[in-house]
DNA sequence: TGCATAATGACAATATGTTGTCAATAGCGG
DNA sequence: CCGCTATTGACAACATATTGTCATTATGCA
């Protein structure tokens, strides 16, 4: 019953992994409170992100935040109930309408881009610029690997 | 209605908050694959390997993990009902029992561990030891200078 | 000892997200 | 044009996790 041999570097991806799912918990708690004064959420604003980027539809947003088509289009309609986006008919496709915000949605995901800036200013120059940028390229091609994994067991 | 502006540091910070959120997705998805030849999930496997490192209460779990302690003792209180873990009675505490891993509970956390063992070395391999390491170093640090924040606006 | 404060488990409400299923629509090859 | 496959939104079930509240138990200090 001893535990599995693990080379180094595998030692050091599930440490990386571990770290990772760690750190998730209280990037959500910040942007949480960083969206809340606006009466949102961390889901809402990235929603709300995305539907700033561009006109898209939601299963065009579900794919642009890596999350499930379903979970995207509960939120969607919850904003789209409140007035922050709406959904404009898309020239190319009957069914999948195309998520726009409102001008209160723009005013809304202004008014937590500004919370935001500086939030980020702060922590950026705290954990430095250099080295927050080798671990986004790192975390990317991590992402780059594992989703074709995860879309092997994938949807239906 | 311009953009805020973020320093380059801000900007650079921005994208690693978003990078890590987006990796959580797919790390769960494969730890639930890891688990689920042996019935279990994630979370179930984190509480498991939790209580599998020595004795502890279902809160020392919660913050070994880092996550709510209601959550973690939701989890737990599967975990007992289907006979992975118990509850021992605490020498120092009457209320906080300590969770010890039954054996079929250390069985299955075996199992779990020869498939994540596999699967980190692959990964490992193909990211890089020192990388990950490095990256890993600056997460920890992120989750340091995050959690005063977190804790001010904290339990109750 | 006695009391204020903190920690812990129990319980409930809610938010987020995945998975599964289905019907309607697109897209493509014959 | 027809038929097969993929995409999309709708709907439901479930897992995960936070927040809030409460009673009980520990802990530290006067």
């Amino acid at each position: 019953m001893d535990d599995p041999e693990r080379t180094p570097a595998g030692d050091a991806f599930a440490e990386f992994a571990i770290s990772v799912l760690r750190l998730a918990g209280p990037l959500t708690v910040a942007g949480d409170a960083l969206s809340k004064p606006s009466g949102q959420t961390s889901a809402r604003w990235q929603v709300l992100a995305a539907a700033n980027h561009g006109p898209m539809s939601v299963a065009d947003a579900a794919r642009a935040l890596g999350l499930a088509r379903q979970g995207v289009q509960r939120i969607a309609d919850l904003l789209a109930e409140e007035g922050l986006i709406g959904y404009e008919d898309n020239p190319v496709h009957q069914r999948a309408k195309l998520m726009v915000l409102t001008g209160q949605g723009s005013r809304i995901l202004h008014d937590i881009k500004q919370r935001q800036a500086v939030w980020a200013d702060s922590f950026g120059e705290e954990l430095g610029e250099e080295r927050l940028r080798q671990a986004s390229a790192l975390i990317a091609e991590a992402i780059a690997i594992l989703k074709p994994t995860a879309r092997a067991s994938g949807e239906t």
